[in-house]
RNA sequence: GCCGAAGUGGCGGAACUGGCAGACGCGCGGGAUUCAAAAUCCCGUCCUGGCAACAGGGUGAGGGUUCGACUCCCUCCUUCGGCACCA
């Protein structure tokens, strides 16, 4: 911990200084200055379409503004993504580089139902304050483009997003979205069916689907509010409760978001992290027979192979035809068991999942294959929102099936031979479940198969016998769109008096939220809008009446195509203009938190992708490159919270050390993508090299240029080091190893501050690669070196190669691998006259003792080995 | 349980494609400067033994491949993050 005393007394006699003392490095004074200049001269305003240069996106997820402002992580992304932009505008492109706020969402609505201060005022202050924090460290930004997800001009854009969802369908032929006109409809329908059939079909439609429904506090929870069955607020018991909701259709779109997955430039982990989000799985679906009556019962399974060890099923307890099934002596402990898995949450569940549960439903299905009779469960272990909802159970070959089957003592039938012989007669004894790949066993005429020919000629035959085909499966589920909140976009949607849902037109949006007293829910479980009955209620044109949707849209809606917004943030005509988004599209760099890898991302391509289908945007992918920066921890090494204490507010960083020092902390720390602590003596450490910098460009007394500083051909050494660390800072900010290229500036500062003349060229290099990490300091040592525009648009050093070369090198000399000595030899010596050197040398002549090197190798510039 | 990331000095971290482990920074020790301090500069700083030259050991643990392994392979341990019976 550093001392806060120690550093107020230290930083007020520096204040001293600098009134005597004009060569002093005043931070604030310098950053203030330039981040005027810079905002006053629009020095980073991007040009659309300018044809002239090659066009570079660099994007950061755009925060939330939050009550508490920034935190140190952050600017962590934010710096890295803005050494990019400005390395790149001084490599000669045309930088797009915008910023913005996601501001819907949960803590503003709390605020407001804590204290009825206004969501819109709550959110204007904080961003107010989040944007004086994010400006007072010098990032490149284009401000003329900033977008705010509340503002009627932006959601206006959002919710005409939505109603092309809800006015669209996916062709599954084409595997693409059309115009819900194009649908082709079935004949012979009645009016009212026609209507249905559409809605059936719309990529935004509307579902009965659970929630987490507390009645204690008249409102639905998300997941995060609910903790072991109870809401965290209060500890009230939260149920699920089956309500209408508004679902978006990404199910549709799983295939092709796995498809060009390959067409992006991320992380592999984060790829497979996505790709097992959508899970896809290929089997079949298979239909069982229920005995003594008409229903069937359709399975998924990925192993169709099994089904002659399929000796029970399962249904999940919401399962349709579980009331229509159970046998009147089984009803009573089987509604039981209904009643009380629908009280369990999700989380409960799996909590309590260490031992299986379930009722015997009393009724028997056949199994296809074989006709024998099978009894049917319903467990709670079965889903109902994956696959079909029901199981075919084989617990020979099934973990669960086997478990379940061993509590209630059901049948268990081997039909997959392992390998090993031992395993195998453990699986027939029933003492042991195998899920692996072998030969087929007990299964009639398909005995002998390899489990893969197995799956194809089965599923073929229950194609033609006309009880099951090929399917597929994917975990992703449709995205539950709705929130029954008031801090959110309000849907463009009516319901009539006749039940019908229709959307507004689009040159009715934006629809504007309206004000309200009271931010509390109703109760009822209906959300906030429904209170605000003049809102609500409508007339049709045709004099009917209607009422307003009055759900609102979640917080993941406007976050989902704000880079497009960007791009046109004033179009009043458009989303945006599709010239720009020709030109500025795809985003070339992505850079923000890996707890997004998920969810927004996901949804965001999703959106993207639609968007595609309809023309509105050119490309597939929106994100070719995409960085995640790692979380940066307090200085105990624990996550920043403030009921730890421990955590950092860079606005204290920057008045103590500037806004230079931060960033260049930030990113010296480690690696962009590691977890790492932060540590206020590594301040320390950067802001000196910094001090050491300035000290050697300006004049210590007076200011202006150092006398030193001389118009001076540099040395052999200093022009190898400069040429050398200019190709190193190049390399690293193209890697994004940020840290070692700030550890290169140091060697080369470091070897500079010791020359007694120093090279003014070598100098302006310095500066100038320095800039896109500090670009203050790095702005006002420009002007001191005489120049008077901006370096922003200044070219990027170019590096010597030949300039680079060591004249000699030292190479280690190693006897067996361990190292004897060390030679130094002119860089172009042969790998013969190595060899001899080596072989001559008294240590390693020593080390030898006597014995003939059985192998010589030499490694150009590295080293040698002997062995002997 | 499954998936993913990572384990290197007192600390943050560096090491190209298998080639001198510990760059750079912090901290610490010593010195210079100063009336004194701050700041700055210089020297030292992986561990063990030795006054030293030097010798030996060392990248979570164990094994393997190789002339040579922080780096590749196998087994295990620990930490962090994510997921939750997906048939």
């Amino acid at each position: 911990m550093y001392c806060d005393n120690l550093e107020n007394l230290c930083f007020r006699r520096s204040l001293i200084q600098m009134n005597e003392n004009k060569g002093i490095y005043r931070f604030n004074e310098i950053e203030k200055k330039w981040q005027e200049f810079w905002e006053n001269s629009k020095t980073f305003k991007a040009k659309d379409c300018d044809k002239l240069k090659p066009k570079y996106y660099v994007l950061d997820m755009f925060p939330y503004p939050s009550g508490q402002g920034l935190h140190v992580g952050h600017p962590e992304g934010y710096t890295a993504s803005d050494i990019v932009a400005r390395y790149k505008r001084m490599k000669g492109f045309n930088v797009l580089h915008p910023m913005g706020w996601d501001a819907f969402g949960l803590p503003a609505e709390q605020y407001a139902i804590q204290t009825g201060t206004a969501p819109e005022a709550t959110t204007k202050k904080n961003i107010d304050n989040i944007r004086r924090q994010i400006k007072s460290l010098g990032f490149s930004y284009d401000w003329d483009r900033e977008v705010n997800t509340t503002s009627p001009n932006y959601y206006k854009w959002t919710q005409w997003i939505f109603l092309k969802l809800f006015n669209s369908f996916f062709d599954k032929n084409e595997q693409k979205a059309k115009s819900i006109e194009q649908l082709p409809i079935p004949e012979g329908l009645s009016e009212q069916e026609k209507r249905k059939y559409i809605d059936e079909h719309r990529l935004a439609y509307e579902a009965e689907v659970a929630v987490n429904w507390c009645p204690e506090l008249g409102t639905v929870l998300a997941n995060e509010e609910v903790i072991g069955g109870v809401s965290e607020r209060g500890g009230h018991p939260v149920f699920r409760k089956p309500m209408r909701q508004w679902m978006l259709r990404i199910t549709e779109y799983a295939e092709r978001l796995i498809d060009d997955l390959s067409e992006v430039d991320w992380a592999d982990s984060i790829k497979k992290l996505q790709h097992d989000w959508i899970g896809k799985s290929i089997g079949a679906n298979v239909d069982f027979k229920v005995d003594g009556c008409d229903e069937t019962i359709r399975v998924f399974t990925t192993r169709p192979d099994t089904l002659f060890g399929a000796t029970y099923m399962v249904m999940a307890p919401e399962h349709r035809l579980v009331d229509i099934l159970t046998s009147p002596d089984k009803k009573e402990a089987v509604q039981k068991y209904r009643e009380e898995a629908v009280r369990k949450s999700d989380l409960d569940r799996t909590d309590l999942s260490k031992g299986k549960t379930g009722e015997f439903t009393g009724a028997y299905a056949i199994n296809p294959v074989n006709n024998e009779k099978i009894p049917i469960w319903i467990s709670d272990y079965v889903l109902i929102s994956y696959g079909t909802g029901a199981i075919m159970a084989v617990p020979a070959h099934d973990d669960r099936d086997y478990e379940f089957a061993t509590k209630f003592d059901l049948k268990i039938i081997q039909v997959v031979q392992p390998e090993d012989e031992k395993q195998s007669e453990l699986v027939k004894q029933g003492k042991l479940c195998f899920a692996g790949d072998g030969i087929a066993i007990n299964s009639g005429q398909f005995d002998g198969l390899r489990t893969p020919e197995f799956k194809e000629k089965i599923t073929a035959w229950l194609n033609e016998i006309g009880q099951g085909n090929k399917a597929i499966n994917y975990k992703l589920r449709d995205w539950l769109f709705s929130r029954q909140r008031y801090w959110g976009e309000p849907f463009p949607i009516i319901h009539t008096e006749d039940g019908q849902v229709i959307s507004l037109d689009e040159k009715d949006l934006p629809l504007e939220l309206p004000k309200v007293e009271d931010y509390k829910p109703s109760g009822n479980g209906e959300p906030p809008l429904s209170n605000v009955t003049e809102w609500v209620n409508i007339t049709l044109p045709d004099g009917t009446k209607a009422v307003r949707e009055t759900n609102t849209m979640p917080q993941w809606a406007g976050s989902c195509w704000y880079y497009l917004r960007y791009l046109d943030p004033d179009n009043n005509e458009k989303g945006w203009d599709t010239e720009k988004e020709k030109y500025w599209m795809p985003v070339d760099l992505y850079i923000g938190g890996a707890e997004h890898a998920v969810l927004h991302l996901l949804y965001s391509r999703f959106w993207h992708k639609f968007l595609y289908d309809l023309g509105y945007v050119t490309v597939k992918e929106p994100f070719k490159k995409l960085v995640n920066q790692g979380m940066i921890l307090g200085e105990d090494g624990q996550k920043m919270s403030k009921s730890r204490g421990n955590v950092v507010n860079p606005d204290k960083v920057i008045t103590d050390y500037g806004a230079d020092s931060m960033r260049l902390y930030e990113m010296f720390m480690g690696p962009l993508e590691a977890i790492k602590p932060w540590s206020m003596h590594g301040v320390d450490g950067v802001h000196r090299f910094l001090q050491k910098l300035w000290r050697l460009v300006v004049e210590k007394e007076a200011g202006g240029l150092n006398n030193n500083v001389k118009d001076v051909q540099a040395d052999e050494e200093t022009l190898r080091l400069l040429n050398q660390t200019i190709k190193k800072v190049g390399d690293d900010v193209e890697s994004f190893g940020f840290n070692t290229a700030i550890s290169a500036m140091m060697i080369l500062v470091n070897h500079l501050s010791k020359l007694d003349t120093v090279p003014k060229k070598a100098v302006e290099q310095i500066v100038l690669i320095l800039a896109p990490f500090a670009p203050h300091i790095a702005e006002e040592l420009w002007q001191t070196l005489g120049h008077s525009d901006t370096l922003v648009y200044e070219p990027w050093p170019q590096y010597d190669k030949e300039l680079i070369k060591e004249k000699e090198i030292e190479l280690a000399i190693q006897v067996n691998g361990k190292i004897k000595d060390k030679i130094v030899v002119p860089a172009d010596t042969d790998e013969k006259q190595i060899k001899q050197k080596a072989l001559s040398s008294e240590k390693v002549v020593a080390a030898m003792a006597g014995k003939e090197p059985k192998k010589v190798i030499v490694i150009k510039s590295r080293l040698v080995n002997i062995v002997v």
